[in-house]
DNA sequence: TGAATAGTGTCTTTAAGACACTATTCA
DNA sequence: TGAATAGTGTCTTAAAGACACTATTCA
């Protein structure tokens, strides 16, 4: 049985989080093809109905082919559509992101990490998604776990207090954090672990779910 | 310039959410083309895309269909999409979900009005996307001023009072409830204007603002 | 020792929740 | 008057935020 109906172009498009330099980036792609070749954008691509199981696997598709690995984090983010998004059509453009620890880059690959601060003007409607996507991050920051995935799987108390605040913008008493994160249950000391400098060695810790834990109140 | 994958089937769902009896219902229609003709399912079609400017405007078309008036409150829900979801082929469905004041609703018109707790077997993957609807809608109704848009544009506390319970599915202490609400200033009493009945008069109120407002704390 | 980061105790302010009370109408 | 809904005051408990303090290491 078919449709009738012209459909419009599928495509995914993926806003790639990473911590460079004690300040939230984005991971940008150059475009290898036209419309706006050369240009940095967002990494992604349409969707291949022969070989994707659906929209999420066609992101984590785009993203094996720019990181070369998977990223531990990754949810849809909202869908951007019209007649006018991209000059080769009307399209669908499903948006994910992803959070991707610092530990996993290898930096000589990828090159073009950016402070969101500081990036240039993106083609198509990119500035619109990351916009979205940077307010969807601020917001889950607040409420949920979902900070610890920019850090790898051993951290310490101070590690996550910074990625809070940097995810959020905002300082967070270092005491109250302390207590906060603790009464949540998402991470637990690795005994007798710890991380040593000039100073008083740091105890180590590590998720206690694998996946993303929502706080019943802000952080 | 044209694209050489073969593309995907475009769609949209919508959910509709409504008061009726005190309880939080569901409008749904029945199928009248395979697949599944007869079946009840939610409002749904394919993008038009001489017609539809985007997928928001696709939704909205698909609501005046079925309503024969537009929503007041619309809101894009989540993306769904693969391989098997719809015997037709590869489909992407772009779910949206609406809140609909019972006033606005002729029941002679819109039959298929069914509380969330006692609904069928609904097709496709729908019974997922009523569920990530549901999901959604409790979790707006903690920290904003969704609910408000179920009632009629003139209503009073208690009516709030009782739709913000029935949302969110739990009890909550009358005279809390009132502080908290009149600390947000989303709404303003109507001078001089009351319910009557075989009791004290109640206060009407309206919204201030057209757009939902997102609280700090939860309500 | 001082510098640096780690980690805790406690006080004040603010919010949440419970609950009892008063108010106004109609039958 | 009592039944019904409207609306308020206040007390207790819990959380948020601020801030000062102690702890441990290395140079």
């Amino acid at each position: 049985m078919e449709t009738t109906f012209p459909q419009p172009l599928a495509m995914v498009d993926t806003t790639l989080f990473t911590i460079l330099h004690e300040r939230l980036c984005l991971i940008l792609a150059r475009r290898k093809e036209p419309p706006e070749q050369g240009e940095l954008a967002l990494p992604g691509g349409f969707v291949h109905v022969q070989e994707d199981v659906d929209t999420e696997d066609a992101a984590r598709r785009v993203i094996r082919a720019k990181l070369g690995f998977d990223a531990p984090y990754l949810e849809q983010l909202y869908t951007f559509s019209g007649k006018d998004r991209d000059t080769r059509g009307w399209s669908i453009s499903v948006a994910y992101y992803a959070l991707i620890p610092a530990s996993l880059l290898d930096h000589s690959q990828v090159a073009e990490t950016l402070p969101v601060e500081d990036l240039p003007k993106l083609p198509f409607d990119h500035d619109q998604i990351v916009a979205k996507a940077i307010e969807r991050l601020r917001s889950k920051a607040t409420y949920s776990s979902l900070p610890a995935f920019l850090l790898p799987e051993i951290f310490t108390l101070n590690d996550l207090h910074g990625i809070y605040q940097q995810t959020q913008g905002t300082r967070l008493d270092k005491a109250s954090f302390r207590h906060k994160i603790m009464e949540q249950d998402i991470i637990e000391p690795i005994p007798g672990q710890f991380r040593t400098g000039a100073h008083r060695p740091a105890q180590l810790y590590r998720l206690t779910h694998r996946a993303l834990t929502p706080f019943e109140r802000k952080i």
